[in-house]
DNA sequence: GACCAGGTATTGC
DNA sequence: GCAATACATGGT
């Protein structure tokens, strides 16, 4: 992993505090901890016990996507399109927030939203820096507190899952070591959190690597590419088939060219 | 100024 | 079941 080959990991839409600066650098936010990455401190990061743990330094991405190139051709293009691309360990709550405010949006917005909702109720860390907002801070917010910061119709689902969260009502950890189908269908008790949101939470944010989020891109990606197949085929790290398979079709859309969009 | 965005809930066949 | 529609709002 490099300066540039971070991109795949930062900037392939799975989270939404880390911004590339003019000079090269990685500067963002996680778990109450800013950090900005250098050319320089890059190995010293990755050495670090919890940077490497977000950076889920411990698991063999390697042979994981040498499994994939044998299982299919399509698949091992995309594998090999990103191959440094990793699933960040990040905090379950902000991962399912974050992605509750995904839905009918675009990335930069998201950000842009992400952004305001820490800046108004992120517990301050350092200089000009804020945590995400803690549940049980965001519960106790008025719904108009959160539309004026941009959250329009999902303010409402953003306090559902916040009230939720912080009663215990759902215990993020417990839900961490559910089966996936109970997983799911717990998760999507919260107002606003469908299959794919509640996919997205468990796996970029539980790193639930046998979640395979549904978007419209892994439609047409399925469509095109795997018609008749189901998210199992890809087995056990099917998430991560998902993510590589979501970054190369977001960026070869000709492949979709003239299909039919979902 | 349309058109779209890593969807979901509701309604009506 | 499945298609149609509303939901807010900023980016392009």
């Amino acid at each position: 992993m490099n300066m540039e080959t971070l991109a795949q990991t930062l900037d392939c839409g799975q989270c939404f505090r880390w911004n590339r600066l003019p000079d090269g650098s990685w500067d963002g936010m996680a778990c109450g901890r800013h950090l900005r990455i250098t050319e320089k401190n890059l190995p010293a990061v990755l050495d670090d016990g919890f940077w490497a743990g977000y950076f889920d330094m411990g698991l063999d991405y390697g042979g994981i996507r040498k499994r994939f190139c044998t299982m299919d051709p399509a698949l091992a293009r995309a594998a090999r399109y990103a191959p440094e691309m990793r699933i960040l360990n990040q905090d379950p709550w902000e991962a399912l927030c974050s992605f509750i405010l995904s839905q009918c949006n675009n990335i930069k917005r998201i950000k842009g939203m992400v952004s305001r909702l820490c800046a108004e109720f992120g517990r301050p860390v350092e200089e000009g820096r804020r945590a995400f907002p803690a549940a049980e801070t965001l519960a106790a917010a008025r719904e108009e507190d959160l539309r004026a910061l941009g959250c329009g119709f999902r303010a409402a689902y953003v306090l559902d899952a916040a009230r939720k969260v912080a009663s215990g009502e759902i215990n993020l950890e417990k839900v961490r070591r559910m089966p996936l189908e109970d997983a799911r269908a717990k998760l999507a008790g919260i107002r606003g959190v469908g299959p794919k949101v509640a996919d997205c939470a468990l796996l970029y944010g539980l790193h639930r690597l046998d979640a395979f989020p549904m978007d419209v891109w892994m439609k047409r990606v399925m469509q095109t590419l795997f018609p008749g197949k189901k998210p199992a085929w890809f087995g056990p790290y099917a998430g991560i088939a998902q993510q590589y398979l979501f970054h190369y079709g977001r960026n070869h859309p000709e492949l979709f060219r003239g299909k039919r969009n979902q």
